[in-house]
DNA sequence: AATCAAAGTGAGAATCGTTGTCAACTCGGC
DNA sequence: GCCGAGTTGACAACGATTCTCACTTTGATT
């Protein structure tokens, strides 16, 4: 038997749909929505399906290969990213965004869910201003 | 004088309709979505339009009287809050909420924004993780 | 190279949360 | 009682995201 066993590997196929996505992630920094990735791919002249952009995005997600915020008004924005687990300091009115890290947050949510019984503990930390060009 | 001074103060008229809003809202201490606080209304007796629900949510939010959330699937949750600015620490499988804050956190995100030249900081932190009953 | 099943795709319909529209209504004064 | 601004509700309109489903690709097999 090749694959009797099931569980969590789905095939993934290298699509040029697929690929198109991920080069389009590599092309720019900050975060953008799925619909503007999608807008991006067609004036590149890569003809992408919104559907397969929404797929594709959250696949990559699921694999943790990107980063997914909302914004204020709940649209989601992707952005690729590295590794390290980190947060953003976006701002509002243009989307420039900057990748902190802080140790002594990792420490303290990790105390404080701990001092309350929660394990398993993750956490979300997003600061949100308006940028000194923007100001 | 009475009021010509504008600014940001526009009438605000204690309505029956937000009155029950804002009693709903005192009913419970966990996040709920616009929907589902209609909803509630709704099996009360009290007739209340979906929009006016939307509507004065929008209001308790922009004066700072409820706290908004996002799910992880773009919805808004709302919630009653106390006036301090805090966060939240959830528990992934039965929501079960627990109130935290975190001076250090305020203050380095202020520095972090500060630091790169970002103005009027804010910021969303949430911890998510298993309470001690559903673990 | 021909074949096949499974994975993937695209166009458009369908969902779903949320906001806009607008005529009818209410509140608080005068 | 009357008036104007603030409110409301039913419903249309919207925008992001997901679903559907027939058609195409991919990768493995022969």
């Amino acid at each position: 038997m090749t694959s009797t066993e099931d569980g969590a590997t789905p095939p993934l196929r290298p699509t040029r749909q697929r690929r198109a996505v991920t080069e389009a992630l590599d092309s720019f920094s900050d975060f953008r929505s799925a619909q503007e990735i999608h807008e991006l791919l067609g004036r590149r002249g890569e003809t992408v399906g919104l559907a397969t952009v929404y797929r594709t995005l959250q696949r990559l997600a699921d694999t943790g290969d990107v980063d997914v915020l909302r914004t204020e008004d709940g649209e989601a924005i992707y952005r690729r990213c590295s590794e390290a687990h980190h947060h953003h300091l976006v701002c509002r009115s243009c989307g420039a965004t900057v990748e902190v890290e802080g140790p002594a947050v990792e420490r303290w949510t990790r105390a404080i869910a701990a001092e309350h019984g929660y394990a398993d503990v993750s956490h979300t930390l997003e600061i949100f201003g308006t940028c000194a060009r923007c100001g």
